[in-house]
Parts: structure tokens; C-alpha cells; sequence
DNA sequence: CGTTTACCGTAAACGCCGTTCACTTACTTT
DNA sequence: AAAGTAAGTGAACGGCGTTTACGGTAAACG
């Protein structure tokens, strides 16, 4: 029997979680406002003192991780909203609009960006490495959005035997943000691709955030647009291109 | 008459300089032990207190350009080492002995790589931001190895008018570490493809650094050698991808 | 030569940071 | 009602970037 007076976490949990959510949010806000993200910042915000956070966070570093995982999470969102603003079955305007929002998110969060993508992740607790690698909402966003796409087109992709031993270790066993349980052992070079992609991705955005671009390419996106669609062929896409411009585009512009 | 006794410089200036050359090496020996970078610690290995430093910098920020700045010249002498083994005349070789040995040490230096390539140029003085863009000792290496490669091949680049207008001025008037004001005009598309092969680079060697990759990929190289692979064929190196992945494989073993 | 000036370095202090520790308060559990 | 647990505080430590006021020393100049 269910006790129904009893909710799924007591009083105190709520309570905690609530704490959670405040700490995250007040993170947000502080970052938001240009302001250093620390934990007596933090504290101060919420009407607290500092050592008071180490009832919720082991470490400042800690803290990074949590906020970190938040604002992808919530970066995700927006991610998934450009995707919706095209036809269900527009598999590849759906995934080129994800990533396109992924970089316009990042060129108007860089800091946001810095945290969730350029911040080293641990070495040394191997558990907690591949939960940062596998636990990412855009990474999972981004090759759900792919293997969609796949799972339409049936574009080519890599066979198990063509790829290199360690690449092949690395989609038979995976440990990137990506659904891949269900799908068969000889169609695994889809995650090589997912990989490659998310470099591309990754390597344009990062470039642009950081500004060690041309200011005025990183203003037009033509470098971003140039890589999108040198990675597109390579999904089954190259017919595609032309219309697929014309959606990030109309982003970019927008 | 040149005054024979009359050095170029004061007494006074060398004495400076020299003590510029000892902040730059205390910061590069505090980042090789896995120190912090901090004004009070490069103070206190130099045998002074912090504030004698701010004759010297303006700021921490200017410290880490600096350091920066001297670290990126510093590699890129065994960025052209690499190249040195190989021929004069295998320009391609050369390239991608380079481009293979800024991975190795980037991943061998992920401090000094997030210093010198991770790190957000100013937005503010657009000046300093040029010299930032311009001047990275690393970049006019590549740019002029990519160069001597084209100079030798003669690749197709695109043409000016099927550049995009932003691209197009960019090139005209670029602001990337290259030499290229004695390039004709209709050759200029050759600056976009080296902001092209930079940003594959970039890219991948970045996501590498931080850790954003299956750590088994990372060790192998897989993605790299891919990524290289990839761009490869822009610059007239369709037929050597393969002798180039040799020469790559042998870098990344060794 | 002596005097002036510019430069180099120091000590002290301010406000910020992450972190630890001892202690109180309030709530939950039994 | 008693015991136990969780949350929060205040004080402190060491370190950080940075500013200020002040000495001393070496160069520059008359």
C-alpha cells in the first residue's frame, strides 16, 4: 500500500531542493549582470553568509559544475524552440535552426558559453568526467536532432571496419551526450559522425566567442556558415545546402 | 658618425628589459610546476613584493597578455622545428608537421594553451585587440607555411566575387597574423582559407585541451588526424592525405 | 662637482575571494 | 518531552589584485 499522505520527499527536501534552485538562480542573475560568479556573491544575494553554501556545494568548483549544468539545461530550451519554429517532419531545417540558436546563444552569453564549454573538465574523478561528457542537455539536443535525420535520409555512414580501432572502441562503448543504446552495432559510425560534428560546431563557436576571429566575420557568421555547410554533406545534406543557408540566415539576421 | 661607445639603448632600458625577460620566465616557471598565474606569486620568485610589479604592468590582465604573448613566440619556434624535419621542398609536410606539433604541445600545455588561446581578447581598445589578432607569432607561422604550400601548388582559392561581402572586405584589409599586403587582390581568398584551416584547428585542438571529447578519442588523435584530413583537400592535398597521415601518426607515437 | 629629477622598490592598507571551525538555532524524529 | 539532525552565523586564515604614501638610488643636468 502507498501511504498517500506521504509525498515523494519530506519537508525538509523540498526545502533543500528550493535552497538548489535559489542558488542556481541567484548564479544566473549574477552572471547576467556581468558580475564575477563567487560564492560570497552568491550568498549575499540570497541574504546569507558564505560558509553557509557549503551545506549545498563542496567546493566553488562545485558550484561552477552545478550552475554550469543548469544553464545548458536552460540554454537547451531555446535550442529546441528554433527547432520547433519549422515543420515536424524538416529534419535537417530543424537541426540546422538547434545549432544556428546554439551559436547565436553564444555570442550573446559568452560568459554562459565559458562556463558550460570552455571550462576543463575534472581529470581526476573519472566518474564525475563522464558524467560532464555524457550528461549534457545541447549535446543530447544535438545528436537526438541528428539521429533523427539519420533515422530519415539513411545517409552513408562510416562502417564499423573503416574506423579506426580507437574510434571504434569509443561508438561500440560511448561516452558522449548521446542516445545510442538502441541503435545496432554496425550502424555505430553514426556517433563518429555525431563527434565529428559537435568539433565543427564546437571549434566555429568557440573561435567566435573567444574573438579570435576577423571582428567583422564574426559580426557577418560567414565562417559559421561556411562550416555548417562544409559538415552538411557529410549527413546526407549536400543537396540541401542552399536552402539550409537561407535558415541560418534568416537567424542570424533575425 | 655612429657614436661607437653609444649603445642602442640606456643602461637604464636594458636593466628593464632584462627585468621584463625575468617576469616573463617566473609566470613560465610558475605555470609549468602547475601553479597559479598571480602577480604576487611571480613577485615573490623574483624577490620582490607585488605592488614593484605594477612599474612593470598595469594590471594582472596585462601580465597575462604579456606572458601570453611570449609563450605563443616561444612554441612556435617548435612549431617550425617540426617543420624542419622534413625537406625544404615538402611544404605540405612541413604544414602538417606544424599544425601536428601545436596539437601535441597544446595538449602537453593546457595551461599555457588556455592562456594563450582560450583566454577573451579585449573588446574594449579595438587597437590592442588588432595587435592581439595580428600578432600571435603562432598564427603568421601557419599562415606563412600555408602560403609557401600555395606559392608551390598554386590550389585553386576562391575568387574575390563569389567571396561573401563581409569576407570579401576582410581579406581586402585583413586583420589576421599573416603576411599578406605584397598578395595581388584576386589572390586574396587565399586569407579565407586560411581563417578556414585556423578555425578546423582551433577547433578541434581546443575541444581536445578541454577534455569536451571521449578521452579515448583524445589519446588516439582520430579526430585530429580526421579534421586535417577533412581540410585538407582545400588546399591541393586531395592525392597526400594519406602521406600526410603518416607523417601525423608518426608525431602523435613519438 | 653638486643638485635635481626620474625611476624602482617597499610597507601598509583596502576589499575581495575560498575555505575552515566552533557555535547557536530551529526543526524532525522518536 | 528528549534526542538528534540539519541550517545558518561569526570569526578567522591565507591569498588575491590594487592603491597610496613614502624611501632610496641611479641617471641627467647645471
Amino acid at each position: 500500500m502507498t501511504q498517500v499522505g506521504t509525498p515523494a520527499q519530506s519537508r525538509r527536501e523540498r526545502q533543500r531542493e528550493a535552497t538548489y534552485d535559489e542558488i542556481v538562480a541567484a548564479s544566473r542573475d549574477l552572471l547576467a549582470e556581468g558580475a564575477e560568479l563567487s560564492l560570497r556573491a552568491v550568498a549575499t544575494k540570497m541574504g546569507l553568509t558564505a560558509p553557509a553554501l557549503y551545506r549545498y556545494v563542496a567546493s566553488y568548483q562545485e558550484l561552477v559544475d552545478l550552475v554550469a549544468f543548469e544553464i545548458d539545461k536552460a540554454a537547451t530550451l531555446t535550442f529546441a524552440a528554433a527547432a520547433d519554429a519549422l515543420p515536424e517532419d524538416d529534419f535537417a531545417g530543424r537541426l540546422v535552426a538547434s545549432v544556428t540558436e546554439f551559436r547565436m546563444w553564444a555570442l550573446a552569453n559568452p560568459r554562459e558559453f565559458g562556463l558550460v564549454f570552455a571550462n576543463p573538465v575534472a581529470d581526476a574523478s573519472c566518474l564525475r568526467r563522464e558524467e560532464m561528457l555524457t550528461l549534457a542537455s545541447s549535446g543530447r539536443h544535438m545528436t537526438g536532432q541528428m539521429r533523427a535525420l539519420w533515422e530519415h535520409n539513411h545517409h552513408p555512414i562510416p562502417a564499423l571496419d573503416e574506423l579506426p580501432p580507437s574510434v571504434r572502441e569509443a561508438v561500440l562503448d560511448p561516452v558522449i551526450p548521446a542516445k545510442l543504446d538502441d541503435i545496432a552495432p554496425e550502424d555505430r559510425g553514426l556517433a563518429w559522425l555525431f563527434m565529428q560534428g559537435w568539433t565543427v560546431l564546437y571549434g566555429v563557436v568557440a573561435l567566435e566567442v573567444f574573438g579570435h576571429m576577423d571582428p567583422r566575420i564574426i559580426a557577418s557568421g560567414e565562417m559559421f556558415i561556411e562550416a555548417v555547410r562544409g559538415f552538411a554533406p557529410r549527413i546526407g545534406l549536400a543537396d540541401d545546402v542552399d536552402r539550409l543557408e537561407a535558415i541560418m540566415r534568416a537567424r542570424i539576421a533575425g
